[in-house]
DNA sequence: GCAAAAGTGTTAATCTTACACCCATGC
DNA sequence: GCATGGGTGTAAGATTAACACTTTTGC
């Protein structure tokens, strides 16, 4: 067991002793997903490595020693996106021997939701990009491996978790909820059932509004909940 | 990004440089299930932390450098169970900070399942013990919440995968199946119903063969359909 | 023949799916 | 008045839940 053996020494004679343990890096890197144009989208930055030439990968960095798992990964999006009041959601860990060409990084991977129209980055100068899911190259690392993982995640958590609302503004229609679902599950929806289901799920709250500047028949707008807000 | 920080100097110089990082252990803790007596048991030993005295804990190990998350786990289970031919599933990395009273490390918990009856441990030597998953205290470490978050996962797996096979002998009856549903589930189930919920799923092969020295009358021996073992 | 568990089917309720028409708005 | 999407209900099918009696075996 791990924790016995620390035990049994001080942390230095540990630290010396197991040298070979500590050379191992951990990092978390974050699938961020966004909504734009009916489309499901992931911020990716370009590649400097020179294995990886040409190639996206995720935005991660290394664990910090006085900080936890959850923490870095909302530094991470709070250093790129300058956000900081996001959903995150820990999803799994990698650590094949050879997945970093420079050395042994275990990493953690978490995706978030957030509204890409609310919070416009800064993207331009740092070759930080929106890609559509559907419009993906292969990535750097195992980040292609990484982005399925959590998508497949995002596609059954939506089904009973009131989290897709991180990516819409505060204000929606049925329609643009109906289309983010639709953007995310990859499939069509049929729309009297889809109005019955999010219905019955209990999490909208209608506010009196209609949809303003439409060239065809507004629809009421809604909001999530309070209560259920992440 | 942990990758691209690292590309930037080389491996030596980055351990110097960022030697704080390297002062993070990578554990991984199995939450190793069993079944016996009709209860789901898990396999603990006796902490011999003074700051955990009394109390039990997971079976860990750190990471070797060469090794990989799924290798680690491996081996840890074969170290202590003899064990190499187990179900093992990641389930998620802890990393808070004060979790370890030694130092940061973080940890990658997975669950295993295993049939006690078929491997008889050896377990006297070395306070190692099944316990009923519902006579459990308080865990060392945050053992209690690993475990808590590995059992709601494989509440939930084994809703749709044929994986609790892996507790049970080669040959059961669909009693004895039940009653394991009913134990990791923690609730009665119909008999009517499971078992035509079970003919639905087509996991099973029915063998031909009855329960033989019972005082009651036997019922017919089912095994896995060989394609569906993991 | 009695104790113990095996085996089996029907009904009601719920949930899911497929499907089509009229309505409100901007132009 | 026409183009666009908003809003709504129903019937068929599938799934789930509740529930009881007869059979086989060992003793």
């Amino acid at each position: 067991m791990a924790e016995k053996d620390l035990l049994l020494k001080t942390a230095e004679t540990e630290k010396i002793s197991h040298i070979d343990y500590f050379n191992i890096a951990i990092s978390v890197d974050c699938v961020i997903f966004g909504y734009e144009d009916k489309e499901l989208k992931v911020l990716l930055i370009k590649s400097d490595l020179k294995e990886f030439e040409g190639m996206y990968s995720l935005l991660g960095d290394l664990i910090r020693p006085g900080e936890d798992l959850d923490a870095a990964s909302y530094r991470v999006l709070k250093e790129r996106t300058g956000l900081d009041d996001v959903y995150l959601e820990q999803v799994h860990a990698f650590g094949s021997i050879n997945r970093h060409p420079s050395g042994r990084v275990i990493t953690i991977a978490y995706y978030s939701l957030i509204d890409i129209g609310h919070h416009k980055l800064q993207l331009s100068h740092n070759e930080l990009n929106w890609h559509s899911i559907n419009e993906l190259g292969k990535l750097a690392f195992d980040h292609s491996l990484i982005l399925e993982t959590c998508l497949k995640q995002l596609r059954e958590r939506i089904e009973d978790h009131p989290i897709v609302f991180n990516l819409l503004p505060e204000k929606f229609s049925l329609r643009q909820l109906q289309e983010l679902y639709e953007a995310i599950l990859g499939v069509e929806l049929d729309r009297r059932n889809f109005r019955k289901k999010i219905s019955l799920k209990g999490w909208l709250k209608d506010l009196n509004e209609m949809e303003k500047n439409l060239s065809h028949r507004p629809g009421k707008l809604y909001t999530l909940k309070s209560k259920l807000k992440t």
